[in-house]
RNA sequence: GGGCCCGUAGCAUAGCUGGUGGUGCACCCGGCUGAUAACCGGGAGGUCAUGCGUUCGAAUCGCAUCGGGCCCA
């Protein structure tokens, strides 16, 4: 054991624990030492390797980290490789912005091997700033070899689990709508498409009827470039439709509105007046036929007939009529299909119109919407500007469109039920992240579009013939090498792309050049962090995960990507437990965003409090599962609480060290419970009490922890040490700790404080792994284990629980706060004895507890006795106070003479006969117990304060010896003072010469008095005396005192002997 | 527009199997003084987001509205 000198520095104590762990390959040797516990198959979520960490992402690190402690000191061999995220389009859209590049065609220019270099270069040197970051968090997670995405073995993975699609018939290609970004050229999965408000035109459009003279059906759309793809138009079969001539300027022509939407819709149009000619269903509409407004100048729109759906997503809503494009929208194919209309699509990949869009061929469609209301001339009913949420690429911003594309998908809707089933079978944190949230969002599921038109991703494993119809599904490069004769080594693009198969049709086949959407890479994270396909043994040992925790976000991410890849590949989900956590918002509960400015970053706080502040912080601020609102303030507090832990650590340290203490050893010198075990019941109450709230303590955040309550795990931790240890404990095992020569008392106080801590230490270790660790290695003997974070878990012995102990114990806190209240009444200094202090109670928990633990209560209060009483103290007295509201109606005009009489009364003797026969005579008058009240009178300097269960009574009367000992306090109190502003040490001696002119006090002090000063202040010699008139006092520091208005003049100076 | 979560003193948070609202920080007042750039006590501070309902009684249960977060459309 060294002296702890210093205050708590984190920065301090932080790298030296770190470097510590890094000489001494700390992590390895726990590793070690777990390797033969029950496996703990932990997944880690892969973070994206685009660039630096957040305070979300510490977040999610920090609670694996804290979790993985835990369960490696309860023993389990835990698997913690760490994953990256390396593919992607949001990788490729930072390299070409790197790059200067604007579309696929520089790419393509460029070279594709090229850029596959750049964004690998890219993702391989963010994933090592990550690691460097989680590292200095103090995570202990495998980053020597983490699983990465882009490695052949990962890949492999994704291979084998599409083939494994194939397989089961989940594997279909198809013209989908899709969402596509125009900008990257790409489909994108519904989860990529990020919505925000944009304004957009808002127009009305009529569709001239076929057959009809100047009669048209009005249809609402947002997006005008659609309609040269419109087919049809839905109603709903039960809504009403009118059948309207409409009047606007001298004009006249009929349209069809949804009844209750006619005015709304000609108001827009600026119709002067309106007839309803005739109203039907929108079942009987169903069939009519029109022509497309753009038919001139659309040569596509004449080859299809247009006609009227009944749809069921049509609200009634702008004209009561949904314009039907098929080729442009998820709910209009769907009605497409079902009706078997056309699907027209004259957009390319890039969403420019194609040549079959007659006159708008050649321009970007977002940028067409003008030409497009230029077109439709007079079929524009009315035109105004809209803002409304619309969708957006997630990397670039780019406005999607949605376009039918060839695409490759993987059947979900037909493996729902087993994932609903599989949801069901996994235990989650909190319950309704799977029962409610993910439960729901997987009910909903569609199919899963894997397919992108993209370079930097695992190229999809499917060849495919040019002759016949022939495909092929790879699950390993092995296969492939074998079928093509190559010796592929890196599968990723361009290589992979010319690796040619034969056909046994004899024709070639050649490789789709899609990549996989980057969410089928981690989905595979639980088996590929195995290195299954490739090796197995580890596979059929751990999988599927004992635990993962990820971000409320993660719902639609990860959780579901991996549940859809594992139900394909295995049936079953791939994860046993799921925490779900919350997000990291400002302390306004907003989003943290740059635009903002609200960004808090991990770098800011490590740098002010340290990385164990910021940990512990941030898991006892909110529950794992709320959203997290970061306050300066709370990581304030927190801070305080180390504070205080490293104070409450430091404290006993010099004097165990001037004892030379050393811990109680078994034989194998390593330190156990056994002195305390063999000791317990000889121990002082307030050790066997701390024992046993430390005890209590780790039974309780043990409990909290399996639950993965971790916020009231550390709550319960900082409340302890604030609490029990520091404001309680300490304070009272205080003087045993300055006992001068070695007493049993001083040993019992120095085991149990090493014992206290030893738990702490434990209990702390996987949420403040470096201050634990710091303070454990100076505790440590020799022969312990050389870190906490070998030690095993405490769950608590209940041997140590006293909860009887720890009730009364409770009382007598209870005491100690209305006693300092019921002084302050009195205005008497606690550092001033009082003579007595009674406890009036009728509760028989509070008296056996004062009893029992007297010796403490009178030592907190400062009181030469301290007594309970039962049911009323005789030194209290009771004065009467008459109730006018009574009195008055019964006594009338003589009201005010009984209220005399009530008041003057002797109020002892009133209560008395009021409390025997329930009335009292007074002269010539009978009250009754309802015609007044009592209070209670206290007896001069007596001052009284509540506390739980009972009342405290202080008697703050001074006597010669009270004043006496009053004032030696005040005296050793302001030479200790002194000492400490000539920095001596606490066993150094001094020569002490006090001067008061008050004849009185000095005659207090001297004798008795001035002894006791002089063996607390370590004082050879003390000289008590009046002062000589003028002249200083001798010594090395002298100061004059204004003690409770008795000036004092006193000098120390440190002495050279003894 | 829909699903889930959250909304309690200036700030953060507990209470959420219904019974007169706790705690910490900050603030004000006082105390303590060999853990001391610490520590302790007291005080003030609340329409428990809003409204309606169920009930003898609602922060707690139900419905609606508003605000925030995540997700979906």
């Amino acid at each position: 054991m060294k002296e702890v000198t210093s205050n708590y520095t984190a920065r301090g104590v932080e790298s030296a624990v770190q470097e510590y762990w890094a000489a001494e390959d700390v992590y390895q040797k726990v590793k070690t030492l777990r390797a033969g516990g029950k496996p703990f198959f932990f997944v880690d979520g892969p973070p994206y390797t685009t660039g630096y960490i957040h305070l979300g992402t510490a977040w999610n690190k920090i609670l694996k980290d804290s979790i993985l402690r835990y369960e490696r000191m309860c023993g389990r061999n835990v698997t913690d490789r760490a994953g990256y995220d390396m593919h992607g389009l949001p990788i490729e859209v930072r390299v070409e912005h790197e790059l200067g590049f604007a579309s696929k065609k520089d790419i393509e220019e460029y070279g594709i091997a090229a850029f596959i270099e750049k964004c690998k270069t890219f993702a391989l040197t963010h994933k090592d700033i990550m690691s460097e970051q989680f590292k200095a968090l103090g995570v202990w997670m495998d980053f020597d070899d983490p699983y990465e995405t882009v490695k052949p073995e990962y890949i492999e993975a994704a291979w084998w689990t599409l083939a494994k699609a194939d397989e089961k018939g989940l594997l279909e290609q198809g013209y989908r709508v899709v969402n596509l970004c125009p900008r990257c050229e790409t489909a994108i999965a519904d989860s990529e498409v990020e919505y925000w408000d944009e304004e957009d035109p808002s127009i009305y459009v009529k569709f001239p009827l076929r057959g009809r003279d100047n009669e048209y059906l009005v249809i609402w759309t947002t997006t005008p470039w659609t309609l040269p793809a419109n087919v049809a138009v839905a109603v709903s079969e039960d809504f009403v439709y009118a059948r309207v001539n409409a009047v606007k300027g001298d004009r006249e022509e009929i349209l069809w509105i949804a009844e209750e939407l006619v005015e709304d819709v000609l108001r827009k149009g600026r119709y002067r007046d309106y007839t309803v000619l005739s109203t039907v269903t929108g079942a009987e509409m169903v069939g009519m036929v029109y022509d497309s407004p753009l038919a001139d100048v659309v040569p596509l729109q004449l080859a299809v007939e247009h006609r009227v759906v009944a749809a069921d997503h049509v609200t009634l809503e702008n004209t009561g009529m949904v314009h039907i494009a098929p080729g442009h929208g998820w709910e209009d194919s769907l009605v497409g299909q079902a009706e078997g209309l056309a699907v027209l699509c004259p957009v390319d990949g890039a969403g420019i119109f194609t040549d079959e869009a007659g006159i708008f061929a050649g321009s970007y469609v977002r940028e067409a919407n003008d030409a497009v209301l230029d077109a439709l001339g007079d079929h524009l009913l009315a035109s105004d500007r809209i803002v409304h949420r619309y969708g957006h690429c997630w990397r670039c911003k780019t406005p999607i469109i949605s376009i039918s594309t060839e695409q490759w998908f993987i059947a979900i809707p037909r493996i729902r039920e087993k994932m609903l089933a599989e949801i069901e079978a996994v235990t989650w944190y909190p319950e309704w992240a799977g029962s409610a949230r993910f439960h729901d969002f997987v009910s909903d599921a569609r199919d899963w579009c894997i397919s992108r038109q993209r370079y930097w991703g695992i190229p999809i494993p499917i060849w495919q013939c040019d002759r016949c119809e022939r495909h092929r599904t790879f699950a390993t490069i092995a296969d492939l090498n074998e079928a093509s004769g190559t010796e592929l080594v890196d599968p990723h693009r361009p290589y992979v792309d010319d690796v040619t198969v034969p056909c046994t049709c004899g024709g070639t086949m050649h490789r789709v050049r899609d990549i996989f959407d980057v969410w089928f890479d981690s989905a595979m994270a639980s088996w590929a962090t195995l290195k299954f396909p490739r090796e197995t043994a580890a596979f059929e040992k751990l999988w599927p995960a004992d635990f993962i925790t990820e971000g409320q976000d993660q719902t639609r991410g990860w959780f579901y990507s991996q549940l859809g890849a594992s139900t394909i590949a295995f049936d079953r989900a791939p994860y046993k437990n799921v925490l779900m956590h919350g997000f990291a918002l400002d302390a306004e509960g907003r989003k943290m965003s740059k635009s903002l400015g609200n960004v808090v970053s991990p770098e800011s706080v490590i740098d002010q409090y340290g990385v164990d502040v910021l940990r512990l912080y941030i898991l006892s601020a909110s529950a794992p599962w709320d959203d997290l609102k970061f306050n300066w303030d709370g990581v304030k507090t927190v801070n305080r609480a180390v504070n205080i832990l490293w104070n409450v650590y430091r404290f006993p340290l010099p004097y165990m060290i001037l004892d030379g203490f050393a811990p109680a050893t078994g034989d194998d010198q390593i330190w156990n419970d056994e002195y305390v075990t063999a000791h317990l019941a000889a121990m002082p109450d307030e050790d066997r009490w701390i024992i046993s709230r430390m005890h209590s303590l780790a039974a309780g955040v043990s409990g909290e922890i399996d639950g993965y309550q971790m916020h009231r795990a550390t709550r319960a931790l900082i409340t302890s040490i604030l609490e029990d240890i520091s404001r309680w404990y300490i304070q009272l095992v205080r003087p045993r700790m300055w006992l001068e020569e070695d007493s049993v008392e001083k040993r019992y106080a120095y085991e149990t404080m090493y014992s206290v801590m030893r738990m702490l230490v434990r209990l702390l270790a996987p949420f403040t792994p470096h201050i634990s660790e710091e303070i454990y290695r100076n505790l440590r003997t020799d022969a312990d284990p050389e870190s906490v974070h070998m030690l095993e878990w405490s769950r608590g012995n209940p041997a140590f629980i006293d909860t009887a102990l720890e009730a009364r114990m409770r009382v007598v806190q209870s005491f100690d706060e209305a006693v300092p209240n019921a002084r302050q009444a009195g205005k008497r200094k606690l550092r001033w004895p009082v003579a007595e202090t009674v406890v009036v109670t009728d509760d028989d928990a509070v008296s056996e507890a004062v009893t029992s633990l007297l010796h403490l209560c009178e030592n907190r209060a400062n009181s030469r006795s301290v007594r309970v009483v039962r049911g009323h103290w005789d030194r209290i007295g009771w004065k009467a106070e008459p109730v006018m509201r009574a009195i008055g109606p019964k006594f009338g005009k003589k009201g005010p003479l009984v209220k005399g009489l009530i008041e003057n009364a002797d109020g002892n003797l009133l209560k008395q006969q009021i409390d025997a026969s329930g009335e009292a005579v007074l002269g010539e008058f009978t009250v009754t117990a309802d015609q007044l009240t009592f209070t209670e009178l206290l007896p001069d300097r007596v001052f009284a304060a509540p506390m739980e269960g009972a009342m405290v009574y202080v008697d703050v009367t001074l006597t010669d010896d009270l004043e006496a000992e009053g004032y030696a306090r005040e005296v050793v109190r302001r030479i200790q003072e002194m000492r400490r502003q000539l920095d001596l040490k606490v066993e150094d001696f001094i020569i002490a010469d006090i001067a008061i002119a008050d004849d009185r006090i000095r005659g207090l002090l001297s004798g008795s008095w001035e002894e006791e000063i002089g063996e607390e202040v370590r004082a050879v010699t003390l000289s008590l005396r009046a002062p000589d008139g003028g002249e200083g006092v001798a010594g090395g520091l002298a100061h004059d005192w204004d003690v409770e208005g008795i000036p004092m003049a006193i000098a120390i100076s440190a002495a050279s002997h003894q």
